[in-house]
DNA sequence: GCGCTTTCTGAAAGCGTTTTCGGGAACCAG
DNA sequence: CTGGTTCCCGAAAACGCTTTCAGAAAGCGC
């Protein structure tokens, strides 16, 4: 080991007590071979006499050798981590789907960067520009689709480079104006499925708990809705639908602001289950029995959901599959087109929706 | 550039149509500057003029530049991320804990990489190992504490290396017999403020449900629970502390055995929520009403026991918050003594819990 | 024993940065 | 003008690995 090889290494860590840190270089030079030999035998790329194999397998696990994952997805441009984005980690709903992103990828043996906006648009971009630079093999975007053209543009703009190079892209529940794989809850239909068995209950008279517009999972739920009623020829005036922020207080105060006009419904929907919760304690608070007095339902059967007094009556979606499936969908053989995963919800009737009640406020 | 300079990329990006990667020297070579120029203006290390900045810059974003943060980490030894190993993100107590880890660690500019061992010790060093090739910044573990010597002295070692090469851990909610910094909530001291709170209700017989003893965070809140009650003189039978697993249903089938073991206790202490959770599920199955027939109190106030109905009496933790010291601790200024930074529970009486009612059972 | 494969191994290039080191230009005082 | 600073900048080494390339060793038929 010349001198000229300490110097770097003295100032990486400069305390005296500073171990020298064992490398590749290291482990060859035990096991008296080259850091060629070495790595070959280490990852199995190549055959190598058995002999120098055990001994550079024996000196790693002696000198306790840890790869330098940077120096190998430089040299190999390859990586074994993924990027997850995540609207809202905090929130049961995208809880869930990370949850099931993560166990997948435990399975492949992937690590991944977890990030969350927290429901800021801005970082969006910014983290998808940090995955670009740990040059992530795969970045997930969970949920926070938002109808917005210049917004999707730009996003667009940063993601394109990206898949370029070979980079994968998925998303998941998350609306289509980006040309990637896509796992999609049948938002539509789920909806639709759920108004019927509502009106199946007798329900003409309903109120409807939505979020921002510009959310497509919530536009898409709420037209699901709308229509079966439509088709039933059930009517929801406008000012029974009421729009709060997409989270638990959102929902709780939306419910107040519904029971504020005046409105009488004999069943409140509202477009996500955490929103639910919410419209619960306020329809508690308002003297309200449920069901007795008024029918709730939500949609995504949270696990929290099935705990409430009365459990809720909701869509249910395989949320941890979705996360599942869309690191299957982003790992997979590349394809031109992007493939788009529909996962379909179903309705899972419980104790908060009963037969409509005739009288009701 | 010269013709040898091309084959390597050929090979990493073997489609026809692979856009040759931008680097910092492409960024250089359109500036007109040298790459060690490029990285100077990019960063800021040095003054350079500003004119040649100015034209650096607008190189890099014109040609998107987005430079390789392994190349980063392997030329600087240094490196923004940290990582995250969690007992099981989809609890809502690690998951909250992790959530505070995630904010913290983005108003620093930080990626972590997130891992679950989902309730799978192997895993974890498995993962220490993979954060370890990472070089990650710090280490965080969150919960999963065991008293399990052989495993406890195996976890140390594959720590010890990372933390000599200047490498931070923390843990959280856990156990210390690692010698590193921690993030400890009073579970003694906060069971035996629960445990006074309902005596000072009137209940004098208590059931508990406890999970896996070797969690020490479980041994704690039971043993400052029996120590209050003991110091009151209230005795606590052997066969009234029934163990479950560490779960929802772990909580479900505890409850349902002490009923079954013939006890009537007025009050049911669950060492944890979610194991509370389970178990309100399981009293009103047996036909018994809370907090009329026998009240009902958890540990740590994850967030769905305010929705409960009743909603539930709970020692309140600042799960976020205790996430985000865990960061902060683990990067602050090193010291050669390990720090603890001990979080204290507030009782908080919700409708779980009513005055002991002399007749139950 | 001689050429020709077939295996295995080592030297060295290369991955994309940062940082050291030294030199040239510009500046100031004398 | 000259000598000494001060500032900037570029050349080149270094980070720790993988992979190419070519050479050595071994096996084979003749």
């Amino acid at each position: 080991m010349s001198e000229r090889e300490r110097t770097r290494q003295d100032r990486l860590h400069p305390r005296g007590s500073a171990p020298p840190p064992v490398t590749l270089h290291t482990v060859a030079h035990a096991a008296g071979v080259s850091p060629a030999t070495a790595s070959r035998a280490l990852n199995g790329t190549t055959r190598v006499r058995e002999e120098l194999r055990g001994r550079v397998l024996a000196a790693a696990a002696e000198l306790g050798y840890i790869p330098n994952a940077h120096a190998q997805a430089l040299a190999s441009a390859s990586n074994n981590t993924v990027g997850v984005i995540c609207h809202d980690v905090s929130d049961p709903y995208f809880a869930a789907i990370a949850s099931g992103v993560m166990r997948a990828a435990a399975e492949r043996d992937l690590l991944v960067m977890l990030a969350s906006t927290f429901r800021d648009q801005a970082r969006e971009i910014a983290y998808v520009s940090m995955l670009r630079a740990q040059r992530a093999r795969a970045i997930l975007l969970i949920g926070s689709g938002i109808e917005d053209r210049a917004w999707e543009r730009a996003l667009e703009a940063e993601l394109a480079p990206y898949t370029r190079a070979g980079g994968r892209v998925a998303v998941v529940s998350r609306h289509r104006s980006l040309r990637v794989d896509t796992v999609l809850p049948e938002n539509r239909e789920g909806a639709a499925a759920l108004a019927r068995a509502l009106l199946a209950l007798g329900h003409r008279e309903f109120g409807v708990l939505t979020g921002p517009p510009e959310l497509t999972t919530v536009a898409d739920r709420l037209t699901g809705f709308r229509e079966a009623l439509a088709a039933a020829g059930v009517a929801l005036p406008e000012e029974r639908v009421v729009r709060g922020a997409f989270t638990r207080d959102g929902g709780h105060a939306a419910a107040l602001e519904l029971l504020a006009r005046g409105a009488r419904p004999t069943c409140v929907f509202a477009v996500t289950d955490v929103m639910a919760v919410g419209a619960l304690a306020a329809l508690r608070e308002r003297g309200l029995r449920v069901p007795d007095d008024v029918s709730l339902a939500g949609f995504d059967d949270i696990p929290l959901v099935r705990e409430l007094t009365p459990a809720l009556t909701t869509v249910g979606l395989p949320l941890r599959r979705m996360g599942e499936l869309a690191i299957a969908l982003a790992l997979r053989e590349r394809s031109a087109r992007s493939r788009v995963e529909r996962v379909p919800g179903e309705v899972v009737l419980r104790a908060s929706t009963g037969r409509a009640n005739s009288g009701c406020g």
